[in-house]
DNA sequence: TTATATTTTTAGATTAATCTAAAAATAATT
DNA sequence: AATTATTTTTAGATTAATCTAAAAATATAA
């Protein structure tokens, strides 16, 4: 079955705003992902339905069918690593990465995609730290705590971001917040929320909401 | 000025099936090219010429504005360059590149281009011997003269091809008639005009049809 | 549990790209 | 020069994706 780029990002869409399987995603909040309008996500949704990419029920939201999971993170796979060769090869930052490979990811080619795969020596995560399902959509989710969850004097590694926005994204790289820095959490401020850190013997401070978003492995 | 999918390609058409600057393009030699219909065609030129890449006069067909001939330029360059990355780094033989290369070009970012130019290390043809055209839009036509139309004896490089069929590409590389390969005119035959040629100490024979499409450089 | 607010769907239009069939213009032949 | 053939354009529809405004369904709160 062939699907439109529209389509795709639809799917797309759909497979990141379901917490789990089971549950399903409103019309508004794929309206707002993909900021369009309700009544044309409507539309959209009648149509993946009967592709049965989806199950959909009037009013009750979507959940995607194994069919369009299995679409959802092929396009995934074909994102990330599209993004691992715009850094790794073509010396793009990773807050330069996302728009190009939102294009990129809609090139309909397996074999392609396989190619640049082995190319790249098959890598597991993408430049914000995110998972590469295999060629058959296979792949770990890393356990991953946000900053702001750990304990005073917790060691950590660097290893993912929440937040993919080229603001959030340069302010880390200026910071040396990088992905694969060590860090230790020296002390939470009670007032708002904030974090003091120490990184390569230095202490520096960040707000409550970039804690949120900085994802560590212990 | 933004292009879509659809404008890009009919501004490529139009540019290849120029033969030279002035001389107009007719509307049926697009809609073959692009396998539409004369009338989808028309509309097409309309909307190109209110944007102004190129000069439409009704019933006495088109030629590019220099506008028009930048864009076109730069969305053979994209097409080139991708097909050099999918045959030098994805290991694709130079028949399967085309229509991959084909959804490639439409990638809309100059950075992009102007940084897989320099990873290639600035090819200057595709795998076809065609001609790359730099950032600017600048590049040299070699000159190259199809096997049927050279004298007995004489000697040259295969440069370049007419015709890209992924058929008859096979064909070549089955034959050995690959670009860089050396050949030699031994013989034309008078009945059906196919020649024999040398290559590598053995002698063979190709087609006439063959012989007009394979370029030499001599 | 009735009234109010929110969410979602339908109805009806619009825009880009395409098509078929018919009309108009141009080119080729008697 | 008149007729015939070919090419090109117009007229009118269609399909995908979108929108606004209004109606319907569901959720929340008095
Ligand atoms: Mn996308
Ligand atoms: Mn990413
Ligand atoms: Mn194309
Ligand atoms: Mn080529």
């Amino acid at each position: 079955m062939i699907t439109s780029f529209t389509e795709e990002n639809y799917l797309k869409s759909i497979y990141h705003l379901s917490p789990d399987e089971g549950t399903a995603v409103n019309t508004n909040a794929i309206a707002e992902s993909l900021n369009t309008k309700a009544a044309s996500v409507t539309d959209m949704l009648k149509k993946l339905a009967d592709k049965e990419f989806i199950n959909y029920i009037k009013y009750q939201g979507v959940t995607l069918t194994p069919l369009g999971r299995e679409r959802a993170l092929n396009i995934i796979r074909k994102h990330r690593l599209w993004e691992v060769f715009l850094v790794e090869k073509l010396n793009f930052k990773w807050d330069e990465v996302h728009d190009l490979a939102e294009e990129l990811e809609h090139i309909h080619s397996d074999l392609l995609i396989n190619r640049l795969d082995e190319f790249l020596e098959f890598p597991k995560t993408d430049p914000h730290g995110d998972p590469i399902p295999d060629k058959h959509g296979k792949f770990n989710v890393p356990e991953l705590i946000p900053i702001s969850k750990l304990k005073n004097e917790t060691s950590g590694i660097i290893s993912g971001v929440r937040e993919h926005s080229p603001l959030f994204l340069k302010y880390l790289e200026k910071t040396g917040l990088v992905l694969g820095q060590e860090i230790k959490i020296k002390e939470q401020i009670e007032f708002d929320g904030s974090f003091i850190i120490s990184i390569k013997e230095n202490d520096i401070m960040i707000s409550r909401e970039v804690a949120k978003n900085l994802l560590i492995a212990i």
